[in-house]
DNA sequence: AAGGCCGTGTACACTAATGTACAGCGCAAT
DNA sequence: ATTGCGCTGTACATTAGTGTACACGGCCTT
């Protein structure tokens, strides 16, 4: 659950064993319950009761710690704003050698699930269907996630048009891959990771490119399930 | 709206004028609304009440028509099954001179939606999340789309390897795009199209090629918003 | 014109949800 | 030890939804 790593920088001081008082949930607990929620069902199953209820407490604990259901949610979309699109544009910014180099930065995203969760965004894109202020913070992030992947295609000589339409085609194509939630090992993936350069970049990829993109992988990414 | 025209597929005959006795809403009411609502706001906002209350009619009316909520949602992933994933597999068997006019034939599925009904299939996939029998009929049909595109690289040259690449880039690109929900012009998207085709292919199109595929949307797509 | 069939409205029972009011409990500081 | 703060439970009001029961109303057939 990368969502727990992440969680932790949202909070102040954790201290879940020295609790204080009279306290069952804190309000990290409902916070984090919360997140989990969003993400493995959607924001229409984000409901104080149900909370509640796993965390075996009544909801008067919710209302002590946040205004409303509207508040909790408010608080959600911050959290994904501030980590989700962080690190696409940081390393779509990264200097590179050639573009397979360049593209291969970007798949670090794809494979780490720390840097880019793909089902808290998934979530938020549902959630976005029916709000329209949800819609835009998204509007805004997509937009900004494929300008970054266009200018480091335009850094690698790609004409304006081509970089951008390859890089909505890398981008694009992998929120495709994640809605169809396909849940492959990663051994299959890196497999295809040749094609992928080469069909993204219309170079092709160096045997030196492909194992350093597998070497990666198996250094950085956790449990790379 | 493209389901309007798809429904009556659906029914045997629809005789709207005539309608006999004392009949406020038809079967085919309910279950066209609630279709429109699927799409629009997802299946969690598919309800006896609201649809009732929509059509002017107390809820006993459904009641009449349908053993149950759950009957009206089965009858609605039915009417999927039998409409969007079939226009895309047609369209990928088709022979094609070249690469670049076999993709050029999936495209005719992305910009008619006739065709392939994207908030449809959009809101299965987000149906599909949190129901296994859904998840079960989506995954099926998006191997077999996957596939048929798949045959059609390999049919122009492309390893099987390649061949499966392309098509889930081509594939899961398009499912990208729509999840964005962009709502673009017909005029910017043809503008790319050199570009896409380029990219998907890796091979440069022609100018004929562009040019008769600007003519064919032209000719059949109806109002190309 | 009399029934019968088809669909409709009203009423009722039940469940799940949000939000509010208020009394009460447990630790910590005085 | 007692007071107070911070959190919790119970109870209540309200709303929205599903499903069932049943009487009734309009055409169509005979």
């Amino acid at each position: 659950m990368s969502c727990v790593v992440l969680m932790a920088a949202l909070e102040t001081t954790i201290q879940r064993a020295g609790v204080t008082g009279n306290i069952k949930a804190t309000r990290e607990d409902w916070l984090k319950l919360a997140l989990e929620t969003l993400i493995s069902d959607g924001v229409e199953r984000v409901r104080v009761l149900t909370l509640g209820q796993k965390l075996d407490v009544s909801r008067s604990s919710f209302y002590w710690y946040f205004k409303s259901r509207q508040d909790l949610l408010d608080q959600l979309l911050d959290y994904w704003r501030q980590t989700n699109t962080k690190f696409i544009v940081e390393r779509a910014r990264r200097p590179s050698a050639t573009v397979i180099r360049g593209v291969m930065s970007i798949f670090e995203c794809w494979v780490d699930e720390r840097l880019f969760d793909p089902q808290l965004d998934f979530a938020i894109r549902a959630w976005a269907r029916r709000s329209p202020a949800i819609r835009r913070a998204l509007d805004e992030a997509d937009e900004e996630r494929v300008n970054a992947i266009r200018d480091m295609f335009m850094r690698h000589g790609y004409d304006e048009v081509d970089a951008f339409v390859r890089a909505r085609v890398l981008y694009f194509m992998q929120i495709g891959y994640y809605s169809l939630e396909l849940n492959e090992p990663m051994s299959s993936r890196l497999a295809q990771v040749a094609s992928y350069l080469r069909s993204f970049t219309g170079q092709e990829p160096s045997p030196q490119d492909v194992e350093d993109f597998s070497r990666y992988v198996e250094k950085t990414v956790p449990r790379s399930r």
